[in-house]
DNA sequence: AGACTATTTGCACACGTGTGCATAGCCCGG
DNA sequence: CCGGGCTATGCACACGTGTGCAAATAGTCT
């Protein structure tokens, strides 16, 4: 088939068209959807491209154009479970729909996020979906100066021209606050980690103004990573004296921590004498270990709204701005005391 | 700063030339290493392109030198924790040494990761890393006739011109029976996925000879997906009558479904009446719930040698390919019964 | 001073593609 | 048979960059 390929090098629609005895014209025109070429042209053509193997060259497309169809995915910490799965999910979506997903992986959160978006400008990408992260408002005003939509998820941005995508983190936490009261928790707390990002502080602003307005307590831990180990730290630490019987921990690592630490290293019994609940329902979470209680991100809508918005901004740019808040649902498992009992026959183990 | 772009299209370096009345050559050769301008001219051209947001064009660059420094990075059920920890830190490296990352997130293993592969193939890519799953061998050859170096992580492809990168998988297997044979196992398992992927089947393979030489009989499960409930069944099947002693799970999440079964439902002591044994040390095995002992496949080095491979071929394209076997070191922790008892004192919770 | 060398700069071309424009061919009605 | 409209095709230009080559300029040695 292609034992006349030259090795080592691309073949050019020159070469295509060469063997097809026709003009590079008509082979551009081949591969480009609703241009003008006979049947007979194409199919000559066609089998030219095949014995030679052709593919057309996207860089030299993308500069005519002077836009590519490159999505730009931003995010640190992308191997955290919620982050990996919006990430698989998106990219997934953003393929599946004829777009190429070029990857920005910051180690540093703040500073190379910044200098990451910076370089895949220089490919022309036709939008940057930022997906976790604080990306400096130098830099993104800089992407839409230069034309590029930016679009951000869990992450408000105001005063920018920006798209953006978030859960609703507010009545989420307030709903967590809800749920513990209802169970008759007395004496409340909630763990957060020490990144002040806008996700996870408004779950734990709604949380406390809820309880505050049922007179309940609330203790708070607000520091370390956002991770397991800050789950278990918080629990090894505010467990240790403290008659604490219900916990919100603003992330399912943190209280999947939190609740092993608990259960474990402080004696207590998960729901009866402590009721706990996350966020995000990452798939750990509904490990038969844990069966814990926590809001479900609806992930496959906020990569839905991306891709549409990508979709829409595609093809008019100067169409408003716009945030599109969407709900986070209970996922009722075993970690909550009046509700795990209730409901313990309807919920499978898996999800 | 910027008060003068004309706001939604891209800066080239003809209007920088302009603005600091110089020719174009002189831009393009401030933005390219090694190339002979004078300081004055240099630094005239850096304030004009600070001041009109310019950017290299990679699109347009790449035309002329006929490769991008764009890698494909290839795999499907990237949001699996081991994937995840491959994706993120090869990203991360690739990143730091001036490559561009475009992901291909394949959600069908078999048929999208072929069509994904000639469409990465049209961006000129300078090499296609593929990190799990089967891509179709015609579709890596087409590659290596375009000259794009292919390197493959834990999947050797024989007769191919590729490099590959692989866990000594067989070794791993082979000790994970020689742990368990040493814990005092009788009767050993082996649970394993429906795919039939080099690795897994490595695994498998050198824990069941290992296990044969010593006389020990081995149950094999080998079906459902590579996925914690897949864990879960097999623990559920194997342990209803069986009188299983030692299992080695193919893989952590594998074994961490086993082992929530085994305990929670078949009422097994870990490691007390069942030894069990996991591979790729994930984050999850060393939660505290869970202390399992597993062998870590060593991502780091994985990641780094695909880099060193990477750089050598962009230098070198004819030299010759090969195959590089890294070791899967031992975790011990608490889930196989001497060693556990005995090393407890010197292993900390969290790794 | 003159010649020779090293450095800097600009011109012009190449890279591979899409597309406007003009031309050629075809079909069809009058 | 002729003209009009429609379709197919080729030419040539544009996109933004890197770079070889020649010219110009600065610097150095005899």
């Amino acid at each position: 088939m292609s034992q006349e390929r030259i090795r080592g090098s691309f073949v050019t629609a020159a070469d295509v068209a060469e063997r097809a005895g026709v003009s590079r014209s008509a082979v551009s025109r081949t591969f480009t959807p609703g241009a003008s070429v006979s049947n007979e042209v194409r199919a000559r053509i066609l089998t030219a491209a095949g014995h030679l193997g052709y593919r057309v060259n996207r860089l030299a497309q993308g500069l005519t154009s002077a836009r590519s169809n490159i999505v730009g995915l931003v995010g640190a910490d992308i191997h955290q479970p919620f982050h990996a799965e919006i990430l698989a999910t998106l990219s997934a979506t953003l393929l599946a729909d004829g777009f190429q997903c070029m990857l920005l992986n910051a180690t540093n959160a703040e500073h190379d996020m910044g200098a990451l978006i910076a370089r895949v400008l220089e490919y022309r990408v036709c939008a940057i979906v930022v997906m976790n992260g604080r990306p400096p408002s130098r830099i993104v005003k800089e992407c839409l100066d230069n034309g590029v939509p930016v679009i951000l998820v869990n992450k408000p941005m105001p005063g920018l021209a920006v798209d953006t995508v978030v859960t609703d983190h507010a009545a989420g936490g307030r709903a967590a606050a809800e749920h513990l009261l209802a169970a008759g928790c007395q004496h409340l707390a909630v763990v957060s980690s020490g990144a002040r990002t806008a996700s996870l502080e408004g779950r734990l602003d709604a949380f406390c103004k809820r309880a505050m307005q049922a007179g309940v307590p609330v203790r708070i831990w607000r520091d370390g990573p956002t991770d397991y180990s800050t789950g278990r730290e918080a629990a090894l630490a505010m467990l240790a004296e403290d008659a604490i019987d219900g916990a919100f921990c603003v992330t399912d690592l943190i209280a999947l921590g939190f609740l092993d630490a608990a259960r474990l290293d402080r004696g207590r019994r998960v729901p009866d004498d402590l009721s706990l609940i996350g966020f995000d329902d990452i798939p750990q979470a509904a490990w038969s270990a844990y069966q814990l209680t926590t809001f479900r991100q609806p992930v496959r809508l906020l990569t839905d709204q991306v891709m549409q918005v990508i979709r829409q901004r595609a093809e008019n740019p100067e169409s408003a701005h716009a945030t599109f808040t969407l709900p986070a649902n209970p996922v009722i498992r075993m970690t909550v005391r009046g509700l795990a009992a209730q409901e313990k026959a309807s919920v499978g183990v898996l999800k």
